[in-house]
DNA sequence: ATGCATGTTAGAGTGCACTCTAAGTCAAGC
DNA sequence: GCTTGACTTAGAGTGCACTCTAACATGCAT
């Protein structure tokens, strides 16, 4: 993959270009290169770090936390360990956040099924007879 | 159920008490009966409620959204049609976040396995010959 | 009767993750 | 050569959902 422009890396991502950005400036993505405008562009590498990035964020990861993961990675091969510690605790917690998303799903539907009942038992007003 | 005090409602609830009375402000929560000294108690009609806008909130629900369900509510039973229909496409925006979630936690667990591997194949330093 | 936990109020403050602004630069197309 | 549009910067602003503050009141245990 040749490296992508801001425009197409935000295609590529679906990040906004401040968004981009935003994570240069908190430390998440390093080194990013710039043409002979200045202009920043991305490597396939840097655009797999921002979908990792992406993921962790999806699934409720902060900012903070992801910045200790990526300055890990900087100090080198040295905290493979502590950084798969880290995903793993995380992992738990997303696992444990997709029980309770899925427990409050599940009341949600009890209550739509309560009004489909009550609403076949209470015929339309105005209904011809 | 006999009716809770702010505390118990608390320790029910999961939410503070704090957190109650900004509920009530914004008017998830309406007619909050007080005692004779003028203090909150909770009958178990609110408390299901407030389960309930709970559940909304942690499905990602906004406390806008949810003051729209709660004012349909206020106006009657003849609002139940369009009350139903809100809680639905809710659900279905709550499916299509635990689809992107999972696929989320997926990229994550490749990552957790690329480091398992790496860590197999990479014996610790100043292991024993 | 005193101390303390728990409650009350209106309103200010916090933390997070963006998101936008203003003022400017630059390369490519007409 | 001039416009257009995408880019640059530092820093301010936004929206959300709490969360806390300050100043005060009340009821129960010692």
């Amino acid at each position: 993959m040749s490296p992508l422009s801001v425009s197409e890396a935000v295609t590529e991502t679906g990040l906004s270009a401040h968004t981009l950005r935003y994570y240069e400036k908190e430390m998440l993505l390093y080194e990013v290169p710039r043409d002979s405008g200045g202009r920043r562009y991305y490597t396939g590498e840097l655009i797999g770090a921002i979908k990792f990035i992406s993921a962790l964020r999806a699934t409720g990861m902060s900012i903070h936390d992801i910045k200790d993961y990526i300055s890990l990675y900087r100090r080198g091969a040295g905290t493979a360990l502590q950084r798969m510690s880290l995903l793993q605790s995380h992992e738990e917690r997303v696992q444990e956040q997709l029980k309770e998303t899925r427990a409050s799903l599940n009341m949600i539907r009890r209550k739509i099924a309560l009004y489909q009942n009550q609403l076949d038992s209470t015929p339309a007003v105005n209904q011809p007879a």
